[in-house]
DNA sequence: CAGTGAGCGAGCTTCCGCTTGACTT
């Protein structure tokens, strides 16, 4: 009997499947074996060697894993192809204890379909020890990372409080936001807009240029002497241009784009999103939900162009396939897109809660697939003058957009809410230099600038992720850890810092700038690659991390905090 | 003799990332 052991349970049974007879196929569920809780369980004396036992409650997991083995004569491992599934797969083959005679291989899936798991089987590679390597040196800087300036915070702000790589970032990002909002002073210009006639059809154009400035004002005075000019002027087309856009549809969905888009349309949590998602993978309905790849398997590319072109035509398909891929210069991708495992099932075929997500996934899909809508986008620039040889130096500009063909448009959109732009879909009647035009009213309007929106907690998970902090699997308890620990709070749907985690935010900050930056985690990525292909050793890299770190937290261990001192900036060391 | 300070040890927390149930409110 060949034992493999995969690190998914759904997963698990599918492989099953395809294995058949010969084979018993086992789940690790995760990582089972990490630094212990307790303490820091690294020796920073002795090249920071690492402690790790296996993790709480999974013990029996272990033995029973360690059973199957005693019935196998071979064993692969085929735990997810990223830095942490090399890991864990290291972890496994440690604590499994294989004896030597027995074979182990390392294969890894692309896809869970039979075609990719037999060619996988046949496929091995030996365990990569650099990866391993890489993946350890990214868990002993986070450990050193957060449990060394998690109790020094705690001392500072007299009261228990939490530190770490990505929390703290993640922190900071909605503490500066909130800081930018109330510095924001918002700034208030007045244009002008005219609302003009060509052959019976109203359509309305913008003062985009005064003389050699821009369109608008910072007080009303100089518009209001324009409009009597107007009255009497004469109002001509001097530009008219019309062209044919194409929009293209967006990318299948990641964890982080399924979480932004389905909290827009239907309103959920990350939380229940992500619950919803894992029920659909578990059903075999949809794959992994913990992604941040983009890319498609050809097979389901095939089977969604036969799906378009049977119930929308072909007109609606592009020649070849989009080829998606990600623009994060780390992105791990060892799972390809969120996005239905078969497109013949369609949305209301599925039943329960998960439906509205699952249409969603399935839309974004099938229009990921599909030919781009195009608009006709026509533009005019408009002139004023008492003769048109007599033009003022004014220029007035209008647009309009139409939707000439729908394409992906016909099954999918991108949700929007309140805080988003709305689009711009008038349309202008057919215009022609120099056509003159007769000037049904002016408008002057007042605008005024606005302060950036506070996140919502999608919004947040996206900007984690084009920052590339955190992962797809630790996005949605990411967020639940800044509201649970009182860092920050949700109002109206929006993240708002509290003082204490505004005062939490300040300290580290000031003492622990460089983990704080937001290129932090960028930085150490590159590092780990470096590691991951040969270049640089886990005790290099954790001695440069060192000698940057200590003297930050020497500094940082600030003697007794006077108690009148109640601002977080006043929380400073003293100076030798 | 009473109060203070240094030094030491015990106890309690804390990180990120991978994966799901088995528990209580």
């Amino acid at each position: 009997m060949k034992l493999m052991i995969v690190e998914s349970p759904a997963k698990a049974k599918k492989i099953a499947g395809f294995l058949g007879s010969g084979w018993r196929v086992e789940a690790c569920r995760g990582h089972v074996r990490d630094l212990p809780e307790a303490d820091l369980g690294i020796d920073v004396e002795h090249d920071f060697r690492p402690t790790y036992a296996v993790l709480p409650g999974k013990g029996p997991l272990v033995s029973r894993l360690k059973k199957a083995l005693n019935d196998a004569d071979s064993v692969y491992v085929a735990t997810d192809p990223d830095r942490e599934g090399e890991a864990i797969a290291w972890h496994l083959l440690t604590v499994l204890r294989v004896p030597k005679r027995m074979p182990v291989y390392r294969v890894v899936f692309h896809a869970i379909t039979q075609d990719a798991v037999q060619e996988a089987v046949f496929s091995p590679r030996p365990l990569d020890l650099n990866l391993v390597e890489a993946q350890q040196t990214r868990r002993i800087v986070d450990r050193l990372v957060g449990y060394l300036m998690s109790p020094l915070s705690s001392q500072a702000l007299r009261e228990k409080v939490s530190a770490g790589r990505v929390q703290s970032v993640c922190l900071r990002l909605i503490v500066e936001r909130e800081q930018a909002i109330e510095i924001f002073a918002p700034e208030s210009s007045w244009g002008l807009s005219l609302t003009l006639s060509a052959d019976g059809q109203d359509f309305s154009a913008k003062l985009h240029r005064i003389k050699e400035a821009g369109g608008t004002t910072k007080t009303r005075d100089p518009l209001d002497r324009l409009l009597p000019l107007l009255q009497t002027a004469q109002i001509w087309v001097q530009k008219a241009a019309r062209t044919v856009k194409p929009r293209a549809p967006l990318p299948p969905f990641t964890t982080a784009s399924l979480q932004q888009a389905a909290s827009k349309g239907l309103g959920l949590s990350p939380d229940t999103i992500m619950a919803l998602a894992q029920m659909l993978y578990e059903q075999g309905w949809i794959t992994y939900l913990r992604t941040d790849g983009v890319s498609v398997a050809p097979d389901a590319q095939a089977a969604a162009r036969d799906y378009v072109t049977q119930v929308y035509g072909p007109d609606h398909l592009p020649a070849e396939s989009p080829i998606y891929t990600s623009k994060a210069a780390h992105a791990q991708e060892a799972h390809e897109a969120i996005r239905p495992t078969d497109v013949q099932r369609l949305p209301q075929n599925i039943p329960g809660d998960g439906a509205a997500l699952y249409a969603l996934i399935w839309k974004r899909f099938i229009a990921s697939q599909m030919s781009p809508a195009l608009y006709t986008v026509t533009g005019a620039v408009i002139q004023a003058g008492k003769t048109m040889e007599q033009p003022y130096p004014l220029e007035f500009r209008a647009s309009g957009r139409t939707l000439l063909f729908a394409g992906f448009l016909k099954v999918y959109d991108e949700p929007v809410d309140d805080g988003d732009e709305p689009e711009d879909t008038t349309s202008l009647p057919p215009l022609q230099e120099p056509q003159t035009l007769a000037l049904v009213a002016p408008q002057i309007t007042e605008h005024h600038t606005q302060a950036p929106a506070r996140y919502t907690e999608a919004a947040l998970i996206q900007a984690l992720e084009q920052r590339e902090i955190g992962r797809p699997s630790t996005y949605a308890s990411l967020v639940k850890l800044v509201k649970d620990r009182g860092y920050v709070e949700l109002r109206h749907k929006r993240l708002v810092p509290t003082l204490k985690g505004q005062q939490l935010c300040a300290f580290l900050t000031t003492h622990f700038g460089d983990v704080l930056a937001f290129e932090y985690t960028a930085h150490m990525e590159d590092q780990l690659d470096q590691i991951a292909n040969g270049t640089l050793t886990r005790l290099e890299m954790l001695r440069l991390f060192w000698t940057n770190f200590e003297p930050q937290l020497q500094h940082a261990t600030a003697p007794a905090v006077k108690p009148a001192q109640s601002k977080p900036l006043m929380l400073r060391p003293v100076e030798e």
